[in-house]
DNA sequence: TAAAAATACTCCATAGGTATTTTAT
DNA sequence: ATAAAATACCTATGGAGTATTTTTA
């Protein structure tokens, strides 16, 4: 069985001659003869009656021809398709992200994207940094946004940096202030986020360099969650400066441990020994120019999680 | 574009390994190594990605691993197909007949037929005999039951004889007897079959070698219609020895031209042209075994139309 | 260091070409 | 006589094999 078989039978099954079917294919009447020939010897069936100079499908002709051109027209789709995908105008991706990254980066920038390249599929991942990383490496997604971790075998390329807010209750001593190092937090009630959050292990990274020990009071994977207590006056929240402040409050501060800010640099990270898919690369780039734009003239050292960047008005809430 | 590429991708997608694949398509790992990069080449799409020492489906691969077998299953198909339409146990068949054919023959053969061979497609058309042979010529059917005309192209095997009966109306002067010779009929009131209808056109044929010219008061392509009027004492109706007579028994009589009844062997004709399919090989079989069971040792003569032969008694009305 | 995939080369099976014969109009 | 399909014979592309190298767990 062989799609140019079936090719060869289709074409004189339509022609109903061997002569003009040969010249369409483009080979020898002689060949496509014998082609025919094979064929049908291979089927065990007679496809075409030799009418003395013209033939005819049998009524077995006929019916194998409807199947070999539903087969044919399948492999063509094939074709067609794998040409799509390698140019890269089409073509499935998983991206992963964190709430806060869906919202602030992936909600703005998707519609876009999409108009751009209509048909690609994308599926969208909710989790935190660390837990991305994972599903990457497991193959469960093609890309996603997240903070590159310190020997993490991924690749990424930066996309923005990430910094990390104090949110404080309106009792706090501190305010009015636009900035605070950690080791102010000692003592206060903190509101954190899940330790599978980036946000969270800068945090935590930071009071460790600090020495200092801070006492969760408690734990969410929703930002928006954590500013409802704050509001309530019930501690100091610690999020990520990507969660858009629905109101600006003059009650939000930048964090430092010593003179560096704490941030990472968030990234659109792959799996490096997996093939890069042209949708991948053509997704990274529009993202990276999309956040790009959003920092003219702005250039990242490359750095390992946690380093720290100085943090755009921007994102800094 | 190769289905034994399609083959190879499938078998490696699904072992997700090249030598345990290969082992599988019994060819060596080296070979089906460069099979699907030629693939991969040729669609100008990785498939795998390689991970050292496993190896991974892309998303792209993912989406045309499915279609591959999809085409793949739809191959095999046409391969399964093929074996039955060869071994005679499937196929289709445009089958022509009378209706009278129909009735007697056809109605009561079918269901057994169709109980042997249950994938055998069967497409029933009537017409009368000439037109039937016009058809057969054309490819429009495989086969008719139907009386064989000198000087035709086609191909045929015998299956029962055929008379004409003549069923006379209750105040005819021939009532009571079992046979007529044409002669006796000339000035009658005649209800004849139309033209292409074998009985119609031995009727003449006998009234010409016979000299006399009747006339017909009226045509139809139906006995049963010819009968009706019978019955209203309007005529004598000419109809053929098929015709299965419900009531009127004591003025049905067998028409005669001199010492020869009126008559043919009704086959089952084809084109010798065209490709005999086995199914058609199986159901001329099945047909005559059925016809001949009905007249045990009775052997037929060849013969042209209009030959005549001699009716047995259960066809004789 | 073992196990898997990729590469280098060799061979031959077969698709395809040219020339010719057969068949039917 | 001509046009179409079948046959005979030859050529060469490319699929498959063996042996070897590369890579990673």
């Amino acid at each position: 069985m062989d799609l140019r078989q079936m090719r060869y039978f289709a074409a004189v099954a339509e022609e109903l001659s061997y002569s003009r079917a040969s010249e369409r294919l483009n080979i020898s009447q002689s060949a496509l003869s014998r082609q025919i020939q094979l064929f049908e010897e291979e089927l065990g069936v007679r496809l075409f009656d030799r009418l003395g100079r013209t033939i005819a499908l049998t009524a077995a002709g006929e019916e194998l021809l409807q199947r070999c051109q539903t087969v044919l027209s399948d492999a063509d789709a094939i074709t067609r398709r794998a040409g799509e995908l390698s140019g890269g105008s089409a073509g499935r991706l998983r991206i992963g992200a964190t709430p806060q990254t869906l919202e602030s980066v992936l909600a703005p920038f998707l519609p876009g994207f999409q108009e751009d390249f209509p048909d690609v599929e994308i599926t969208l991942v909710e989790d935190g940094s660390a837990r991305l990383s994972e599903q990457i490496e497991r193959s469960r997604l093609d890309l996603a946004i997240a903070g590159r971790v310190a020997g993490s075998p991924l690749a990424g390329r930066e996309l923005f940096p990430l910094g990390v807010l104090a949110v404080l209750p309106s009792d706090s001593p501190h305010l009015g202030r636009s900035w605070l190092d950690v080791t102010a937090l000692s003592g206060e009630n903190l509101l954190l986020m899940r330790r599978h959050f980036m946000t969270r292990q800068l945090f935590d990274s930071a009071c460790e360099a600090a020495g200092i020990q801070p006492a969760a009071m408690m734990q969410s994977a929703s930002p928006h969650c954590l500013l409802a207590f704050v509001a309530a006056g019930l501690g100091t929240a610690i999020i990520p400066s990507t969660v858009l402040l629905a109101q600006l409050h003059a009650n939000v501060v930048r964090l430092y441990r010593g003179d560096r800010q704490l941030g990472c640099a968030m990234s659109v990270v792959w799996d490096p020994r997996r093939y890069m898919a042209p949708v991948a690369a053509a997704f990274i780039e529009a993202l990276q120019a999309a956040t790009r734009a959003d920092f003219p003239g702005k250039e990242f050292v490359a750095g390992e999680v946690p380093s720290t960047i100085s943090l755009p008005a921007r994102y800094g809430a």
